[in-house]
RNA sequence: UGGGGCGUAGCCAAGUGGUAAGGCAGCGGUUUUUGGUACCGCCAUGCGCAGGUUCGAAUCCUGCCGCCCCAG
């Protein structure tokens, strides 16, 4: 098969793998080394090793990096704990509180990825003389035309090409993700295979640096003094009762309002400045416009500056819908959607796909609806 | 203290003799490498209080309490 791949892998390359702890990884690290590759698994530290290291389901810390460790053990591959707490808590952590404090919904393990995993890491992997970086992702990184193509999973359910979004085409073609074409009864099946001591570890879920108890507290932690109560106003004006901090919320949000007896109300908007959570009806949530920053993109760029079709998921777990991107200056651009969507949240992303191909996305900045505007216009 | 109306879960509310709908809120769960959504489940031995009638009362009767409205 003719490839342009720029760079490809011969048995015998050192490869790095991330290795978290998890099943995923681990099998990675397995399939890696039973293909004849140079293994090197690197966990990375990356929050406090004290209250969380018995925490089902996180990763990077406490337990999760002995449990690396003896999957390297197991597999005969040297294995390297790095301690990223540092960057971490610089690169995702602080992005977490400040983001939240912003009104807005940030997605750390976009940001770990982005910012820690596929730069600092990768880096790190290069100093080690690695030919690749491979992580436990399902993802699929697919050769095409002009380079190495980011896709959907084979497994629907587990893909995460979402959280991937920001992954440039020089990483891209730094890293694979050998998981990408595996269901996880497969990879669960490995592992069994494989002999890992991880094999019936449950999946991991929820933000790996919250314990139990919730987000609220970590970015109080992170930010004391910043979070200060307010209103919650419905979107006519009146107001329904207070609220003990925006970050508490997010758009789209029903539960926990606490405001009963009319109708079911979701958070509409939030005004960090006012320390206002504005709520409304369902309806009220309509955006059709989608403004985002920071775009990363992996298709054509004449294309994207001239307004491509795509379908866009705008949540990591709801299905694409169809929508037109532009991209215009300093990294900015513009979804508008066929149709419009509700709970569309600021800080979470807007990815794009054509196909099972990931084409790029960026941050929701704002968003907006058509409707909306034609009437402003109109009354103007 | 003349007339009229109303009092059912935290809120709204159906039910006018047959053994307490529904919605909102809340709680729990499922789903999910973010937050949320959605979905599922739970949520009044009791209908302002006290008596009475009846086989049976939130529903009928009496009294009391509390609100509201009109008129004074």
């Amino acid at each position: 098969m003719d490839t342009l791949d720029p760079n490809p892998l011969s048995p015998g390359d050192r490869v790095v793998v991330a290795m978290s702890g998890g099943v995923d990884s681990s099998v990675t690290a397995a399939l890696l080394a039973e293909q004849g590759y140079d293994v090197v698994g690197i966990t990375l530290q990356l929050y406090d090793h004290g209250a969380a290291t018995a925490r089902k389901g996180a990763c990077c810390a406490g337990q999760d990096i002995y449990d690396a460790r003896n999957v390297a053990d197991s597999l005969g591959i040297p294995h390297y704990v790095l301690d990223y707490e540092s960057r971490f808590s610089d690169a995702v952590m602080d992005d977490f509180a400040d983001s939240y404090l912003r009104g807005e919904t940030p997605i750390p393990c976009v940001r770990c990825n982005q910012r820690v995993k596929f730069r600092d890491l990768l880096a790190t992997a290069r100093d080690l003389g690695a030919a690749a970086l491979a992580t436990g992702h399902y993802v699929r990184r697919v050769d095409g035309p002009v380079g190495p193509e980011l896709h959907r999973a084979a497994d629907a359910d587990k893909d995460q090409s979402y959280f991937l979004f920001a992954t440039t085409a020089d990483q891209l073609a730094f890293l694979r993700f050998p998981l990408g074409g595996l269901t996880k009864p497969e990879t669960r099946a490995l592992a069994e295979r494989f002999a890992l001591p991880v094999a019936e570890k449950p999946e991991s879920q929820d933000i790996c640096f919250v314990p139990t108890g919730g987000y609220a507290a970590v970015v109080e932690r992170l930010r004391p003094g910043a979070v200060e109560p307010g209103d919650i106003v419905h979107v006519d004006g009146r107001v329904l009762g207070r609220h003990e901090g925006v970050i508490r919320y997010t758009v789209g949000q029903r539960r926990g309002i606490g405001v009963g007896g009319g109708e079911a109300l979701y958070v509409v908007r939030l005004d960090a400045a006012r320390h206002q959570v504005v709520v409304g009806p369902a309806e009220a949530l309509a955006r059709d416009v989608v403004r985002v920053r920071e775009v990363n993109w992996l298709g054509p760029e004449e294309q994207a500056r001239a307004g491509v079709a795509v379908t866009v998921k705008l949540r990591s777990a709801q299905p694409a819908v169809p929508g037109v991107f532009t991209l215009g200056a300093d990294g900015a651009g513009e979804v508008r959607l066929a149709s419009p969507q509700l709970g569309v949240a600021p800080g979470q992303a807007a990815v794009c796909y054509q196909g099972d191909r990931m084409l790029g996305g960026g941050w929701i900045a704002e968003t907006a609806s058509s409707a909306d505007s034609e009437a402003a216009t109109a009354a103007a």
